[in-house]
DNA sequence: AATGAATGAGAATTCATTCAT
DNA sequence: GATGAATGAATTCTCATTCAT
């Protein structure tokens, strides 16, 4: 029995075989590659069906909109990068600050790296695919944990509001490592992760 | 000045110049609420015209198209922004650093507060392509600038490359003052353009 | 200003010019057609618009959905009938009864014999249109009218309740023609307009 | 009766049977539910097949398309109400016409009693064509035997032609039975076919 | 026999744009 | 110039039905 609060968005079937599975994936595949290729506006949901080789049905049998097919393609890119930022921070809290923040943005970084015009697409599409909301608080679930971190460490921090500190500093990670991934991709990552990690470290440390 | 004496039946202008200029300007307010209230999915050429109180045919006869009527709002918008940022950097680019910065930061933070909906749909959710990347380039053209400022104040800078400092600095400035104004309308707009004229200075100056 | 309560099948605009007006009319006379020939699943919008010689575009101006198209055509044929029951009440009010029914009964006939099919399919769409509402107050209306006959004529009247009376009347009235004009349509109106009205005074008179 | 001794782990008929007939009811009984709860544009073969806990394959193996699984409903329906109708007509044919024609309404009215969307949906939603007529063609049957009933009782009858007579008759029971439970339910039923009764043998009998 | 994944024709609807008046 | 009626390609989505497992 589907739940009563079943939602625009809510996939429509678990796919239990392997070969629905393959299904989904591929519709995904396709959608994702569309959006990062030529933006959202070219996800049709015939052209996607066409690219995963797949028909017009069978989309629909997994996703009850368009809206759903790509909310899932955030909630994977936003789970994925919350996991990212959770695990890291937990196996790098107890580094100097500088070198923590620095796996930080590194690790956002190079997951974005991969994919950078679909990285960039999913962030902008979300008020379109409902999931702006979802996005925020995972983005203020991480500001918590940092906020919590400069309490803990108020000794080395030099700005007085360890808040309003830690939304400036995670705005502008989030933003600074999309901006240079879409503006200057060329550049290398390793060089883009410290002056990111820069910015925030001198802006934040005593 | 014409003389007093023209008869009153008879309009100073053209009559079709002033009011096809109030046509389009009408137009272009219409645009910019529905820009603004609902996203630019919400702006469709019927519906601007009607809330214009306009006929269609007649967008047609001041814009080419969807996009060129788009293009004229970003223009102007850019316009705008680049002529404060040229002003005040103008009026302002003797003062210490941080003053200048923070005149900088202090004047961006007032224009988007002014419709902080509208400046955001202008900057998120316009289609990346065609005429409608002038917003693009004319943070471009800002970037310039102040990366030749840096190029000609090496001596405070902190950081080695002017170029990509100079891109941070302008991201950051765009996007802080934005969430600021967005995520928390209820700070005070001094305090808030301190903290980020703060952030820039720090990463930015020896 | 278009009304904030604007229902789903209200039409959408009303025409003003010629041109419109006729493209309303061509698009409603379709519908009419093919609902009459072939029912409710066959007229499809595309169908209507090509048979009315106007693109689909025109036929989304002037109804903003299929059901407020085939709803149109219901209200038309409710006010025609509706007004055919008062216009003929007024004019034979003052008959003795049978004749007062006969008028009545032979009026409703006559203006659903034109179009058999059409006026039965008309009668069954009406849920699915939104339009029961509509007409069952119409329904009640006509039983309204009737009943306070019965009650300023009781003398005449052969059972004890002339409100439930007035009920079955309408309802068998109704039902009668319309049953009559669908499987018999080849029976001469005058036998059948007879039959009815006697099935009716019978019931009804002393 | 099988032997008791009979394994038990044996099912006594062939399991396929008996499952088999499960199923078909099963299907039955889901579409019989939506038809009456939703209408007949509910009844979607896929939602049939998950309300009655089969899969779509399995539907499709009892029944080769929608039509038939609708068609069968329709024809245990009808032949419900002709057993009913034959059976009290059996026994009551030699009661005089106006008990008669009370046993028979009554039998028609708690028939439909019993489940008055679902009479009603099955008498006015489904599409008149193919074997969905089945319904129409019931009615026929049973008009024929009033018909039959009248040509013997000629003496009885007020009215000149039988067979027209017999076709208002079971019209009018239909409807006004199905009216009457419809729209003024909380009417005592003996006092509704009474009512009804009353109509029928007016107008008949002499 | 049963399952449920897959299919795809076809339906409704939108919206940028054109053009006759 | 202005008007607004007309256009139709393009899009989303449904549902009866088939077929591989």
């Amino acid at each position: 029995m589907p739940s009563p609060s079943a939602s625009l968005t809510k996939p429509r079937k678990r796919p239990t075989q392997a070969r629905a599975q393959a299904t989904v994936e591929a519709i995904l595949r396709a959608s994702a590659h569309i959006l990062g290729a030529e933006g959202y506006d070219a996800v049709t949901t015939n052209r996607v069906a066409a690219r995963a080789g797949v028909s017009i049905g069978s989309l629909y049998q997994y996703f009850p909109s368009k809206e759903a097919m790509v909310a899932e393609l955030v909630d994977r890119h936003c789970d994925r990068m919350n996991g990212l930022f959770a695990g890291v921070f937990m196996r790098a809290r107890h580094l100097p600050p500088r070198e923590l923040t620095r796996e930080l943005v590194g690790a956002i970084y190079r997951a974005k790296h991969e994919d950078p015009k679909l990285s960039r697409a999913l962030r902008e599409q979300l008020p379109k695919v409902g999931r702006l909301r979802r996005f925020e608080e995972s983005i203020e679930d991480i500001t918590r944990v940092v906020a919590a971190y400069f309490e803990d460490n108020r000794a080395l921090l030099r700005v007085p509001c360890p808040r309003r500190a830690a939304m400036y500093v995670v705005e502008l990670g989030e933003h600074l490592t999309m901006a240079s991934i879409s503006k200057t991709p060329e550049v290398d990552p390793e060089v883009a992760i410290d002056d990111i990690t820069d910015v925030i470290v001198r802006y934040v440390l005593a």
